[in-house]
DNA sequence: ATGGTCGCTTGGCGA
């Protein structure tokens, strides 16, 4: 059995609606989750998908921020915050808990804080977050079920990440402040899921839109998949999927795609 | 690279 999970920072589902859908169509991945939706529940595009075989879980606000995970199996639990959120007014997190074919599955959909300006009110936010969020995922780890959670996270953990270590020096996302908070994530039992399948992979799931980012390859890797040790040890793959950058008009994201294979009796 | 480009919404803000 084989599970397919995605995440994707799409920047506006109504603006990115035809990509979504063509990504679903080609990729079939079992569990897709969204951030930046960038629209309220009432304005997300549902009737788009009632041909598709995914149930959509939303959390979305005006304009802003929104995630949602789109699952081919039903959902039995949502969540929309955790402990200590610092700026729980915005729609940053979502969570579900299903049955899926590698067994019960608690996955959770996470947008980070950008930041805003180093050292600023909205930086000091983004920090707080971290440990709001390290410390829920640390409280709601259990042996019995998997724990998935994918993101923009925000942050580019390690030089490897960033195409120049030495120009993005002390820069949003790439502060020794940042790289702390995701590596004591990572430190405290999540696996970094791509990094685990391309240990000296320098693919990146960012380029800012501007000055020809992209076409010049300076981007960062700051959105991935994490897992605990005993989910990470089924996992059989996990790649950007870069072209989805070279559409027209494209999220300035890509989709992280994991795959998890659980041998049955 | 103190600019550059998107999306949301119509004046800027957020990224």
């Amino acid at each position: 059995m084989i599970l397919k999970l995605a995440t994707w920072n799409i920047n506006s589902i109504r603006s990115r609606l035809e990509h979504v859908l063509s990504f679903l169509d080609h990729e079939q991945p079992d569990i897709l989750l969204l951030q930046e939706t960038k629209c309220d529940d009432a304005q997300f595009p549902t009737d788009a998908f009632v041909t598709t075989p995914y149930n959509i879980s939303k959390y979305g606000q005006k304009s802003y921020n929104g995630v949602a995970i789109l699952s081919k199996v039903t959902v039995d639990e949502v969540k929309t915050n955790f402990p200590d959120n610092p700026c729980e007014d915005q729609a940053r997190f979502l969570e579900i808990a299903c049955m899926t074919s590698i067994g019960y599955s608690r996955i959770i959909s996470v947008y980070v804080p950008n930041g805003g300006e180093v050292g600023s009110d909205k930086f000091i936010v983004k920090l707080k977050f971290y440990d709001a969020l390290i410390a829920y995922f640390l409280s709601i780890k259990k042996h019995d079920e998997h724990l998935i959670i994918g993101g923009d996270f925000n942050v580019a953990p390690f030089d490897i990440d960033v195409y120049s270590p030495h120009d993005l020096k002390n820069s949003l996302c790439f502060t020794l402040e940042e790289k702390s908070k995701m590596r004591s994530l990572l430190n405290q039992g999540f696996e970094d899921l791509y990094r685990l399948c391309n240990p000296s992979g320098q693919e990146y799931s960012w380029w800012d839109y501007r000055a020809g980012a992209f076409e010049k390859n300076l981007g960062m890797r700051i959105d991935t998949i994490l897992a605990r040790p005993h989910s990470a040890n089924i996992l059989s793959n996990c790649y950007i999927a870069k072209s989805y950058r070279e559409l027209d008009k494209p999220s300035d994201h890509v989709p992280v795609i994991a795959e998890f294979t659980e041998e049955r009796q």
